[in-house]
DNA sequence: ATTAGTGCAAACTATTTGCAATAAG
DNA sequence: CTTATTGCAAATAGTTTGCACTAAT
C-alpha cells in the first residue's frame, strides 16, 4: 500500500484547489491516511499533540470541516454523541461494536444505490450495523 | 388508524413492566403516536409545554431514554447534532432533506437483514439517505 | 405512607466562533 | 509583505445529573 503516493496525491489536490498547505492540515491528512480507524476529532488531537504540541483542537475541527467540504474525508454519525471521520470516501457500510465501541468497515456489503426515491433526489447514503464484534464475542 | 387502541396497548406494556404511569410519560407517548415526524427532544418540549407548562426538558430526555431502553421508541442519529426519536420500531430506512431538514420514512426500501457479518454479531441496522426532498425540488 | 419520578439549575461534552498572533507563499 | 490560518479562550447547543419537591399507587 503506497502511503507516500497517496499523501502526495491529496497534497496536489489541495494545492490545485488553492488551499494553503499548513502544518496542521498536512499532519492531520497524514494521520488519517495512516490510521484508518474512523477517528473522532479528539482522538486525532490526542494522537498528534505529542509530536506537535502547539496543535489545537479547534484547528482539527476546522481542518476536518474543510476536508469534508472538499470531499477528501467523509464525516459520519454512527455514534450519536460525536462525529467520526473517514478518509475512504468510497461509499461503504460500517459496523459499530456496542461492547468495545470500535468501528469496522464492511466493504463487502452492497450499498443501495438509488438516484431517486419516492420523488426525493438521493445524493448519498449511509448504512450502519450495530452489534458485538468478533473480538468481543471471543472474550466472553 | 386506531390511535386510542395503540395508546392503550403501550400503556398496558408500561404497566406490565412496572413503570409508573406519570403525566409526562403519558403525554409524550401520546405525542409520539400522534406526530410521526421523528421529533427531537426540543420539538416535543415546544409542542407540549403549552398544554403542560410544568413539563421540563429534562423529563423529556429521561422519558425518551426510558422508552428507548424499553424498546418502545428508537433513537437514531441521522442528524449529527441532535437525536431523533421514532415510535415506529419496525426497522425501516430514513431520508433526510439537506435543504429543509425534514426526515421522511422510506417503508419500501428493504433493509439488509444479517445475523452476522465478518464474524460480528449483528443486532440492528440503520439505513439513511440524504438529498433533496420532493417538496423542495418543486420549489426551485 | 412510601417510593419512584419530576423539574430546576448546574454540570458536562462536543463543537463553533471571534480575534490577536503567526506562518505560508 | 500580505493574506490566510492558527491557537486560545469564550460561547454555544445538546444532553445529563444531583437533589429537594411532588405525584402515583
Amino acid at each position: 500500500m503506497d502511503l507516500e503516493k497517496e499523501l502526495e496525491e491529496k497534497r496536489a489536490l489541495l494545492k490545485e484547489k488553492g488551499i494553503v498547505l499548513t502544518t496542521p492540515r498536512l499532519i492531520i491528512l497524514e494521520y488519517l491516511l495512516e490510521h484508518r480507524i474512523h477517528p473522532t476529532a479528539e482522538e486525532i488531537y490526542q494522537a498528534l499533540k505529542k509530536r506537535f504540541p502547539s496543535l489545537s483542537l479547534a484547528s482539527i475541527y476546522n481542518t476536518l470541516k474543510l476536508f469534508t467540504q472538499l470531499g477528501i474525508v467523509v464525516e459520519f454519525a454512527i455514534d450519536k454523541d460525536k462525529a467520526r471521520y473517514d478518509i475512504n470516501t468510497n461509499p461503504h457500510a460500517h459496523f459499530k461494536c456496542l461492547h468495545c465501541g470500535q468501528i469496522y468497515d464492511l466493504f463487502n456489503i452492497p450499498l443501495p444505490n438509488y438516484e431517486e426515491l419516492e420523488g426525493h433526489k438521493i445524493l448519498m447514503a449511509q448504512l450502519y450495523f450495530y452489534g458485538i464484534c468478533q473480538r468481543c464475542l471471543k472474550e466472553r
